[in-house]
DNA sequence: AGACTATTTGGCTATTTGGCCAAGTAAAGC
DNA sequence: GCTTTACTTGGCCAAATAGCCAAATAGTCT
């Protein structure tokens, strides 16, 4: 039974990359209030549409989104809240510059 | 003033994009149980040591990493312990296939 | 069926990223 | 001051990623 598959470093990688592009952290920001058609998001990142599909995609394939076809229209939404406490983290880290002299304590909980 | 510097939406894809590469979430892993050395983290991740070095950079410049040297040693530590709550987040995600079928409740917390 | 709308997919190039080697720097030991 | 150890930096090439256009698909409407 060789199922042996990404191992959890490589799903956990998939994730995150899908979040490393300035139109993807738009497109999850976005759909934290909610879900959107594509035609909505590709307005919202100001990119061409077949652009938008594949970053979509990515999305997709990495567990993200959820998608649903209604109509003409195709709606995606987040499959987890939770991107709401990973983003407090990375702004804690993105808060002081760079190995700033005192940022030791970026984050209170030390 | 024109102090404009990066936008918020652009620092956190630098920390997202810092964590997006398999060796350096292993990186950012191993140093959740504490600081290592450069050469620690090179026998860990098993690539060249220039390598590993401009993965640190990198983690650096976003804000994940602080560094130390002490004699002929660098040390490197998180700045942040919150990436435990980012990766169980993560986790959450890429738990479950693609878009399966009975995926919708990947979180309970909905 | 044909036209129209919304989206995805394929193909192509341009840019970015990753990794190795070689050279450079910095602290320690002799 | 020369050697060694521990790392960083620069240069170069290969591979991955991003974005655009054109073509394909799917659902609506007439």
């Amino acid at each position: 039974m060789a199922k042996t598959g990404p191992s959890r470093l490589e799903r956990r990688v998939s994730v995150i990359k899908a979040l490393a592009h300035p139109s993807r952290l738009a497109i999850a920001e976005a759909l934290q209030n909610g879900e959107q058609c594509v035609c909505d998001l590709r307005d919202l990142v100001d990119s061409d549409l077949s652009t938008v599909s594949k970053h979509l995609a990515i999305m997709r394939e990495a567990g993200l989104l959820d998608m649903e076809k209604r109509g003409l229209k195709v709606f995606y939404r987040l499959r987890c809240p939770c991107l709401l406490s990973f983003f407090e983290c990375v702004d804690q880290l993105s808060a002081k510059s760079p190995s700033a002299p005192s940022s030791r304590d970026a984050c209170r909980s030390r």
